[in-house]
DNA sequence: TACAATTATAGTAACTATTACTGTTATTAT
DNA sequence: ATAATAACAGTAATAGTTACTATAATTGTA
């Protein structure tokens, strides 16, 4: 790990990745590098964020979409998943890695850490609901 | 929904869901009934997994091993998967379903759950390694 | 019980996300 | 400049899961 070689496509996803918070997929990040990177390998993209979550720079998602997003964003924070429309965002709240202490309070084991998805409505999607129970209403 | 078929093998995979607590992947489900119906299709019994979910009666665990576990208790409880054996353990805590409040409360959207994964050594790894530590000291 | 309608099955093919392989190219150290 | 090595593009392979199809099981009705 220390004899990673520096590569300019590793540094264009590093980029983009620190320039959203939209939690691309890795298919998301190939094709907006390809406007850099026309030849890009879809198979680099993927070596180069999976090396960025072992380095420690970024971190994985695995919210249960089938597809693995990624996050640029390393501090403790929370991610929220629509079920109307699928986007991730980032959840600005309290910490609450009190659970952990909960968790082990009665487990023989050790807890490490915790993952927390939320989960319901986004609220672009739910301004849209509204705008269409008005439309049923006239 | 309603419509609905009874099946034998449906019958046997939710018995066989319903008397363990290791939540099994589709593959291990598949490799036990298989002592009951030697033609059952692994096919069958994502399908039939799949529709015990959508019932109701079970749900799926996706910890972010890339396979997809399923588990017969529908009740509020949370899961720990150890980062050294991968089994996936039921937690017996209090429930922190209040996080969803403290979630929701600075967020513009509507939350209606979240899933939370909990991290570490599970008991039986944590002894293992107590029993290593020992013999690297002699 | 027989029969028609319909859903489920086994077996197989297809699909999606991801990882591995290979010969060439870029980066780094000397 | 050159040698060593890691990264690349391109492609093949893998794993988990879903879709398709002809046959079999289940269910409602006469």
């Amino acid at each position: 790990m220390a004899n990673a070689k520096y590569s300019r496509q590793r540094e264009a996803i590093r980029e983009y990745l620190a320039g959203t918070h939209s939690h691309p997929t890795a298919e998301v990040v190939y094709s907006h590098i390809q406007s850099i990177y026309p030849n890009i390998s879809l198979g680099t993209v993927y070596r180069n964020l999976n090396l960025l979550v072992e380095q420690g720079d970024a971190i994985k998602l695995t919210c249960g979409d089938g597809m693995d997003h990624f996050d640029y964003d390393t501090s403790e924070h929370y991610h929220f998943i629509c079920k109307s429309c699928g986007n991730v965002l980032d959840l600005t709240m309290d910490s609450i890695n009190h659970i952990n202490a909960i968790a082990e309070s009665s487990f023989g084991g050790k807890i490490d850490g915790s993952v927390t998805y939320f989960y319901g409505i986004c609220p672009a999607c739910l301004s849209k609901e509204k705008k269409n129970d008005f439309k049923e209403e006239e």
